[in-house]
DNA sequence: AGAGACATGTAATCTGTTACATGATTCG
DNA sequence: CGAATCATGTAACAGATTACATGTCTCT
């Protein structure tokens, strides 16, 4: 049984999720949250190091000193079978209805008080944003698509293949709905 | 000119798009930001209230002492023409690609460690989360759409329509992403 | 008389970003 | 020899949640 009274963040458990598909050094796990494609989350470094160190003292993961660069011992972390559990009922667990917090859509909320079109360019703008993220989505989902395990639920794969295939769906919607904004605006210019 | 050097947070701009809609007392601000719909941000009270202050500061908002319950005045805020100029400056600037942050991705990112039942299971309480979101945002719409000025784009109501079509369109696509992760996940099962 | 809405604040804590700090190895 | 990458940490600050604190008015 791991020290309990100890919980874990949901930074805790997305690292988790990573070290449950490969074993890694902090380093590592901090360039697989980062930009453009953190699977849904990112982290910077500065979170990430101390969160390893929480979730090895919780007994969740465990560490061995391996020889690298830098000043201080370079660590290689891999999930604990204890760390296996938590992750996996975490997954399943009680899910909130957590708030929305929308930047891009709460900045369309006041675009009633500004000229046409400067509204016109802000949604040709947001357009080009989505456009992006869907091609990178499009590109990863192509690199994995034939990759063994993409349809076994049991396998890595098959979870990221789903939340992408999310990302994809979720683009192409915010893209036609953009389209969609610009002739709702048109129509009234008109 | 009002007070420079005072950078407005996201939260600033949130309010004041709310005041430049109606004048409201502070605790009116933290009614119309919290659950269901506030509108794609949420704010509680305890973050407000200072921050109601601080845009005062700036000139930004302005007050009138009103008669109302509580120990303390109770205060109506309007925005002032300055808000309305940095609100709509604000509105038109440079958009930075902002991280994405989805809990329930994140979730479905290592639902590969459960057994299917339980996978099954998560998915479609999941569809019941959106389902429910997305009936809130339909009776919104309906509540809003025969309205006087809901298609003219220089009247709020405009962008509370758009804004709502966006969370409908975005509701719907993620219940499709669902049923798609159940066949999928069945499939499989065979 | 008590519950609940009205009304405004502060304090403690947690989460996340930016900036500071150090130093080895590899490639051009 | 300089830049980029590897590698791990801490400190200061900003943003957000939870809890503490107070007191009135209205309805049942």
């Amino acid at each position: 049984m791991p020290d309990s009274a100890a919980p874990v963040s949901n930074l805790g458990f997305a690292i988790l999720g990573l070290l449950a598909r490969r074993a890694s050094t902090g380093y590592e796990v901090a360039q697989r949250m980062r930009q453009p494609i953190g699977y849904f989350w990112t982290a910077r470094h500065s979170q990430i190091y101390p969160e390893l160190n929480r979730l090895d003292a919780a007994r969740l993961v465990e560490h061995e000193v391996i020889e690298g660069a830098g000043p201080r011992p370079t660590k290689r972390y891999r999930i604990t079978p204890s760390g296996q559990t938590a992750l996996a009922a975490w997954v399943v667990g009680d899910l909130e209805p957590q708030p929305v917090r929308d930047l891009e859509v709460l900045r369309l909320w006041s675009i009633w008080t500004v000229e046409p079109d400067a509204a016109h360019d802000l949604i040709g703008r947001l357009e080009g944003a989505h456009q992006s993220a869907l091609d990178r989505y499009l590109e990863e989902l192509a690199e994995i698509s034939d990759l063994p395990g993409v349809r076994d639920p049991s396998k890595p794969l098959f979870a990221s293949r789903i939340t992408l295939e999310g990302g994809i769906r979720s683009r192409r919607t915010a893209l036609e709905w953009c389209a969609w904004m610009r002739a709702e605006l048109a129509a009234a210019v008109r």
